[in-house]
RNA sequence: GGACGAUUAGCUCAGCUGGUAUGAGCAUUCGCUUGACGUGCGAAGGGUCACAGGUUCGAGUCCUGUAUCGUCCACCA
């Protein structure tokens, strides 16, 4: 027998307990036909990140499922790695380089990757060992890395398959340019944020009528970009202007006025100026009208130049442009400004010629970059794309049929309402950390070649000269296939034959959009199999007064110092504990003491039994040598398992946490311990060992059951009370047995306890408690009442701080000198002798009796109800009967101490 | 503008398929040096379940609408 130590301290033990899983290798899967496989794919982790308590969240939901699964004797693979994150990697080694003054230009792209992969080396494992620390069973002998070989390989692979099949394209396309990174973005990663900003209005005039036609626009900078001014066709405002042309202020240039529908004529003055290189919505005019497309600003913020205007006219001149290219304006004096800039200067421009009529204050939302903030500019730009309509649909009907299954379901529609709506996916980044695009273009021809490696001649002219194109892909292209690439794919493995596709992900609701959708149709279009069954969907874990935990806030609370304090069990327990599914919840230090104060009661709890254990031989005990509370506690226990694993199935892992709290601290601590130890302490008592198998026993199923959700304290108990060295982590989940089973014992214990909380309450309103006197209690009831009192004396006893107790057959003989506690199958007398204050009984008493007369009036008021008797189930009728039944003799016990009293 | 969520004890939140609000943690009051645990034990107070209608014998729970807050999506020339 070994021991704990005295006080449960979490730091002691975790990291031992972790170490030794690790080299046991338990957190291994690998492929076997006699089990069922279960797997879960760990949502990547930025290389660059720091554990966060939304990762300490996700994974713990994972590992909780994973080791779950894996009691219940499923092969479980939870795979785990991380993610190179393109666009925040790039920026942090960017950062770091410019603190020592370098350039990505001064190193070149080789020498930018250097420091790049030496950043992952020496940040990736970070967050490893950080999840080692909150004790996730992933096997880490299957670690892999978004960049690493065969992730490449797939991203290669699904490249070239898309582009073959046309679901690639590259084009002249409105994007969202982000200035400060230098790069496209998708739609998806630009955020909006209100900002206040103006409204201006603009008058151009009209070179056929001389008249001065008002617009507002939000950006006048854009101006000298327009290619048009737009009316709607229907208004009769403005009918006298078709075919005529405004005389652009500023550079004199004409352009013509259009109608289209994009004028909206309920909208400012029904205007509107058209610049088809700066605004999605005008771009999309510009290609109904074939307007041309003038690009008035640079890639880095700035207006363009006579330099910048000449290299486009050459590019456009050579042939390579694909087709809708912007030509670029020379903007004379406000070249080489940046657009703030220049929006001031030409305000005071369009002012000192009359052309700005007013400006209107306005709040709007401004598009920004979802990792750097900065005002996003729509940009025309040659980018990739992936064509999503043709791989939405077959992802929207997995899930519309059912295959994949969201948790909480109201997630269906968040994803469905995104699969339906979204564009084209942008997939270019002008970045060099990331994957290199699988495209080259002759430097002859200019014709493109896709392939997974480099073309040795060009198919079309034979030149032998071809350049990579130099961007890299959207970090989510290759996250999308994580589920599959992670297990081989392309190759066809046996690892992916057993273990795909994946059953459950475990992520936040806030990247369904980005993340969820791209791996279903991912999946689908090419392993033409659904990548996982369900999708577990969980909220955010925000601050104590529920903003969200952001580092310019700085009011984020560290994970791994919440773990030094607490341990990591209580850490889990809290994330867990009182929470929907998909629920937010706030972080408050005071739960996470309230879980560690759980997992120190189990530690005591557990103690407590290994000190007795000494004492009894349980070897020979069966069922039959049971007390009536032995069999109470087995039969709760047993409940407790079904109730627990039924919600577990559901993905309630918070309620199954919270019904295996209760059942712990309440009935087993406070209840059924209390109740053994008359017997533990008794010498003479035959029923010890029974009570010792009994307290192991359910001990034993709690911990099991709790082992998913703390698995430390669990672990290290549970290796301390067996006598073998078999961890709990590949012990089985306990299974409901009918043999455990007691109906009749539960019923029985539970009229004890009520009696106990009864005389408790009575005791402590007459003031009794201070004296902790004991005093003799006198039991009365019907027959088979009196059968458990005499049964369950000893415990009893104790518990109601009784010196002796009588069981009476009748009411003969009791002293009135008595107070009483009324419930619903026995009356209690106590007779206090000097202690009785009579005064006081009797107010108790006429209050219990108001209480009783309310209860009873609702009751009777029900039953007296034609139509709830005609219309309620009949269950639910008998139900109220016996209420009505037990609260009548429950009154009249009462009332007929309230008589006795008055003499 | 569209979708979704929230509104229950002083605070933070649970409440599954309608049946006395069974609530939990923290906080509060009273009492406990009970031989596992004061990170504890016992007892107690505290709620017209946002509001208005409706369905039902019966609604925190289902339906409709309103209000306040929050999130996501779309858009605002």
């Amino acid at each position: 027998m070994k021991e704990l130590s005295k006080t449960y301290n979490p730091s002691d033990i975790e990291k031992r307990l972790y170490k030794n899983w690790e080299e046991k290798g338990y957190f291994h899967a690998k492929v076997n036909p006699d089990k069922k496989p279960y797997t879960i794919v760990m949502p990547p982790p930025n290389i660059t990140g720091q554990l966060h308590m939304g990762h300490a969240m996700d994974n713990t939901l994972q590992d909780i499922l994973i080791r779950w699964k894996r009691m219940q004797g499923y092969e479980t693979l939870w795979q785990p790695g991380t993610d190179h994150a393109s666009i925040a990697t790039e920026a942090k080694v960017v950062e770091a380089m410019r603190r020592e003054g370098i350039t990505k230009d001064m190193i070149g792209r080789d020498g930018f990757l250097e420091r790049a992969w030496a950043w992952r080396d020496k940040y990736g494992s970070h967050i490893v060992s950080q999840l080692k620390t909150l004790g996730s069973s992933c096997d880490w002998e299957r670690e892999r890395f978004t960049m690493d070989e065969g992730c490449s390989d797939a991203v290669k692979e699904v490249f070239v398959k898309l582009y073959n099949e046309g679901l690639i394209y590259r084009g002249n396309r409105m994007v969202n340019w982000c200035p400060y990174c230098n790069t496209s973005i998708s739609d998806a990663e630009v955020e909006y944020e209100e900002q206040d900003g103006n409204f201006y209005h603009l008058l151009y005039p009209v070179k056929e009528t001389g008249e001065m036609l008002e617009l507002a626009t939000t950006r006048p900078e854009t101006m000298l970009g327009d290619t048009a001014v737009a009316i709607n066709g229907e208004d009769e405002r403005y009918a006298h202007l078709h075919g005529c042309h405004v005389i652009l202020p500023l550079i004199n240039k004409e352009i013509p006025i259009i109608c289209d529908e994009h004028a909206d004529m309920e909208k400012g003055t029904g205007v509107v100026k058209i610049t088809p290189a700066h605004d999605p919505n005008d771009f999309e005019v510009g290609e109904r009208h074939n307007l041309p497309r003038v690009r008035v600003f640079t890639y880095d913020g700035h207006m363009t130049g006579p330099e910048d205007a000449k290299a486009a006219d050459e590019y456009i001149a050579s042939g390579k442009a694909a087709e809708g290219e912007p030509t670029v304006l020379d903007c004379g004096k406000y070249a080489g400004m940046t657009t703030m800039e220049a929006r001031k200067v030409m305000l005071e421009d369009l002012k000192a010629g009359g052309y700005l009529k007013e400006i209107e204050p306005l709040k709007h939302d401004v598009g920004t970059c979802y990792r750097c903030h900065s005002t996003i500019e729509p940009m025309i730009s040659k980018q990739w794309f992936v064509k999503m309509v043709p791989l939405a649909k077959p992802a929207i009907k997995a899930v519309e049929d059912g295959r994949i299954r969201f948790v909480p379901e109201r997630f269906t529609k968040t994803y469905l309402n995104w699969m339906n709506n979204t564009r084209d996916w942008c997939i270019s980044r002008q970045l060099w950390w990331g994957h290199q695009i699988p495209a080259w273009y002759c430097d002859d021809c200019g014709e493109t070649v896709v392939s997974g490696s480099q073309p040795a001649v060009c198919p079309k002219c034979g030149g032998v000269h071809l350049t990579q194109d130099p961007d890299t892909l959207d970090t989510w292209f290759s996250s999308a296939l994580w589920p599959f690439s992670t297990l081989g794919w392309p190759q066809q493995t046996e690892d992916l034959k057993y273990f795909y596709p994946t059953d459950t992900l475990v992520t936040g609701y806030d990247i369904i959009g980005f993340w969820v959708s791209r791996m279903i149709f991912s999946g689908l279009a090419y392993t033409d199999e659904i990548p996982f069954n369900t999708v577990y969907i969980h909220g955010l874990v925000r601050d104590s007064q529920g903003r969200k935990m952001s580092k310019s806030l700085g009011n984020g609370i560290d994970p791994l110092e919440v773990i030094d304090q607490y341990g990591a069990d209580a850490l889990r327990m809290m994330l867990l504990t009182g929470n929907a599914p998909g629920n937010d919840m706030r972080f408050y230090y005071e739960r996470v003491e309230a879980s560690r104060n759980f997992a120190n009661k189990i530690w005591n709890a557990s103690r407590f039994i290994m000190m007795n254990m000494e004492k009894a031989d349980t070897t020979g005990v069966t069922l039959a040598d049971l007390t009536q509370a032995d069999k109470w506690i087995l039969s709760r226990v047993n409940d407790v398992i079904r109730d627990v694993t039924d919600n577990m199935d559901k993905f309630e892992l918070g309620i199954a946490l919270g019904k295996v709290y209760d059942f712990a601290w309440d009935e087993f601590c406070d209840w059924y311990i209390e109740m053994v130890k008359p017997r533990l302490y008794n010498e003479e008592d035959q029923t010890k060992n029974a009570a010792i198998w009994t307290l192991k026993t359910v001990l034993i199923q709690i911990l099991k059951l709790l082992h998913p959700y703390i698995p430390f304290v669990t672990e290290e108990i549970f290796t301390n009370l067996q006598d073998e060295e078999e961890s709990i982590m590949i012990s089985s989940w306990p299974v409901y047995k009918d043999e455990w089973h007691f109906a009749d014992d539960e019923r029985a214990v539970e009229i004890i306890k009520e009696a106990v909380r009864a005389i408790r309450a009575t005791r402590t309103e007459m003031n009794v408690a201070p004296s902790r006197k004991a005093s003799v209690h006198v039991v009365s009831g019907d027959e088979n009442v009196r059968a458990v009192f005499t049964n369950s004396k000893n415990f009893f006893a104790t518990l109601s701080f009784a010196k002796e107790v009588f069981v009476a057959a009748d009411k003969e003989g009791i002293s009135e000198d008595a107070v009483s506690s009324v419930t619903s199958d026995a009356t209690i007398y106590i007779p206090l002798e000097d202690l009785v204050d009579f005064e006081k009984e009797r107010e108790r008493l006429t209050k219990e009796q108001n209480r009783l007369m309310g209860e009873l009036k609702r009751s009777e008021g029900m039953l007296a109800n034609e139509k709830f008797l005609a219309k309620a189930p009949i269950e639910k009728v008998e139900e109220e009967k016996a209420k009505r039944d037990k609260y009548t003799q429950m009154l009249a016990s009462v009332e007929e101490r309230l008589n006795a009293l008055k003499k």
